[in-house]
DNA sequence: ATCCAGGTATGCA
DNA sequence: TGCATACCTGGA
């Protein structure tokens, strides 16, 4: 098969709090990102941006990397970004309700110091374009055939995610052919569009939350719920609270919120859990995947 | 075989 | 504003 590169030793990664093995799955295999897979027991293997990295949380709950040598120069800087490492997530958690909200207070018990990704926006934007209908596994094969297919490759086996540029330069049709069905077209509009306005994608650092939110709305195939994923997972925007089904079910269920439309939901989540909702409905999400059934 | 999957856009009351 | 329906297609 390909060849493979030649791995740096393992080296100590600094967060601001401990990340066990389990919580680190979660993070990085919940749902926040798909191109993430397990190489080994308890190692987890992933590309972003120009980044190859292996990663595995030690016995005491801190991390270990190793790269591809040809890229480790860049690694510890793009980690530190990917995992944002200079944001305590269990200060942000602890402004959470979870005093006078019993079911919060449970699911931060249940994954302690578990951490919000902060993707490249571009990349964030094609894996949820790619999301619709579709189960995690499945969205891990389209975006792991768009990197191998039309992503330029970083190390001996391992493509990058095409940028929005290159995917300008694919046709409808071979989109399609990575098995991305009606989002082939989304996929194709929304990269007409940014060729057509350079520079759009990175306007929203100062933007008001509903203004962001709104302004990616404008692209092809973006509605509220992929708009709150790209403005949570790839602009570290926290007010943001995605209201899938699952978090739809989860929250009529735990909030007695039954029969209430996904835009009241999310409403009703940015005024409970307050500016760090989408933590909150990090911990949500992760705890209806490990208790959906009881 | 038939139905559904981590949504969005569109067409009608 | 609110609700139903189409949109691709692999897998249960």
């Amino acid at each position: 098969m390909s060849p493979r590169p030649s791995w740096t030793d393992w080296q100590p990664l600094a967060l601001p709090e401990p990340l066990a093995a389990p919580v680190l799955a979660e993070v990085l295999d919940g749902g926040q990102s798909f191109r993430w897979t397990l190489e080994a027991e308890g190692v987890w293997q992933g590309a972003w941006d120009d980044c190859v990295v292996r990663l595995k949380s030690a016995g005491d709950g801190s991390l270990r990397w190793a790269a591809p040598q040809t890229l480790a120069a860049t690694a510890p800087s793009k980690l530190a970004t990917y995992l944002a490492a200079s944001v305590s997530f269990s200060r942000r958690a602890d402004e959470l309700p979870w005093r006078s909200d019993a079911h919060l207070a449970r699911c931060l018990a249940a994954f302690p110091g578990l951490r919000l990704l902060r993707q490249p926006l571009g990349e964030t934007l094609l894996c949820f374009l790619c999301s619709a209908t579709k189960q995690i596994v499945q969205i891990r094969q389209m975006v792991g055939l768009l990197a191998r297919r039309h992503g330029r490759e970083l190390a001996p086996g391992f493509h990058r995610l095409p940028t929005w540029s290159e995917l300008a330069a694919v046709s409808e049709e071979n989109l399609r052919a990575c098995l991305l069905g009606f989002r082939a077209r989304h996929v194709a509009q929304t990269a007409g569009f940014l060729a057509g306005h350079p520079g759009w994608l990175e306007g929203f650092a100062d933007l008001p939350y509903a203004d962001a939110k709104a302004r990616l709305c404008e692209l092809p195939g973006v509605g509220e719920k992929i708009a709150d994923c790209v403005l949570l997972f790839g602009a570290g925007r926290f007010e943001a609270f995605p209201v899938d089904v699952w978090i739809l079910k989860a929250m009529a269920r735990r909030y007695g919120l039954e029969g209430w439309t996904p835009r009241q939901v999310a409403h009703f989540g940015r005024a409970h859990f307050g500016p760090a909702a989408g933590l909150a409905q990090q911990y949500l999400f992760a705890w209806e995947r490990a208790h959906g059934r009881d």
